[in-house]
DNA sequence: TCTATTTGTGAACTGTTGTTCATAAATCAG
DNA sequence: CTGATTTATGAACAACAGTTCACAAATAGA
């Protein structure tokens, strides 16, 4: 039925306005001090509306990390994909990494907090498709290795965890420099990749 | 008058160890989980004896922080001074924080939670003594850049804040091992450093 | 147009937690 | 020992935020 699949389609289009308005106030104010009532009012609707959408703050919230996480996974796996070199690969998956989160800065704050969230309380939870993000970097470098663009020495996990490290770390701090000083985020990805396989040491 | 100073030193003992019952449960639940009465309990006090000791939960917290960063600081700093090579100031500080941080893992919790809140947010307000932490890495890595042992290619801000994460990282990944598996945190110094310095290519 | 169903509302309910304060216990000075 | 001062207590208070629900508005189908 046309009729009934419109009014599917409208419900998918109110949950989605909310999410939006949940990424905006949770990004604001971090999750426990991000309230439903701020998070109603932003998308224009009441409080108990949002129930109607969510079973509650934290559906609200893990629907929110994971469907955007998904969103990025997917397109950093296409785009690398598309090539064979494994130094390449990585390139490009640090490049959409920074496009991703330069048009999502939002979610990126909601994307770090939840992190350490994750560590500081023995919640041990993790969401599928982070875990799914980190096995991706680990194929990837694992990739990278056999390779000989990187290092057997080093055990992969570990290789993974710095990597992932620097990313979010020039990211942080390119989100913090006054906006007029810089430039686009994809930018740093010379950097990021030097800093990663090369080192600080003079050459 | 020794009488008062008695008075004064045991008034100084009840409130470290109602910074210690702080820190064990701030580092348990995280600052908004944490409650007053969970603390005062652990320290075997009421909840309204905490208010004696602290103005209020944000001063027992700040506190917390402070004199634990200024401790880790000041070690540091003393045992770095010791040496003239840059690489070995390095080496001794990333050690002496690998040390200072296996003995002081509840700590490590609360401290790495707090720079991601401090990120979230917009609280600007960062600490005087992480600020001071910062400049010092800085200024270590700055001296490596004039002693040739780092580029000079790289801003020395970037530098410090990547530097940092890599320890970071390697800590919060080490804390997450089974006990079982794991070695002293020290052990790490050398991964840290290598990874740091010369990067993750196959050289 | 009229009724049934879906969707939206926001006041009220509930539990939690930071904080205060009247009271009690402990310690001190003389 | 006694009154004064310091320190500790935990019930009570107030604010806040997640959640529910009785009711209202909007929409669909006839």
């Amino acid at each position: 039925m046309k009729i009934l699949s419109r009014k599917e389609r409208d419900k998918q289009i109110r949950r989605t306005d909310i999410l939006k308005a949940a990424e905006h106030i949770f990004a604001l104010r971090g999750y426990h001090k991000a309230t439903i009532r701020d998070i109603a009012k932003e998308a224009q609707y009441a409080s108990g509306t949002v129930y109607l959408y969510f079973k509650d703050k934290d559906a609200l919230y893990f629907a929110l990390l994971e469907e955007k996480m998904k969103d990025l996974l997917s397109i950093a796996k296409e785009k690398a994909s598309q090539v064979k070199d494994a130094r390449k690969k990585l390139e490009i998956h640090v490049k959409e990494a920074l496009v991703f989160f330069e048009n999502n800065q939002d979610f990126f704050r909601i994307f770090i907090s939840d992190e350490n969230e994750l560590f500081a309380e023995k919640n041990l939870l993790k969401s599928n498709t982070a875990l799914e993000m980190h096995l991706y970097t680990t194929s990837l470098l694992k990739e990278a290795q056999k390779q000989g663009v990187v290092s057997a020495d080093f055990e992969t996990e570990r290789l993974a965890d710095v990597f992932s490290a620097i990313v979010k770390t020039i990211i942080m701090k390119w989100l913090q420099e006054k906006d007029s000083n810089r430039g686009s985020l994809v930018n740093l990805s010379g950097l990021i990749l030097r800093l990663f396989l090369n080192g600080a040491a003079k050459s």
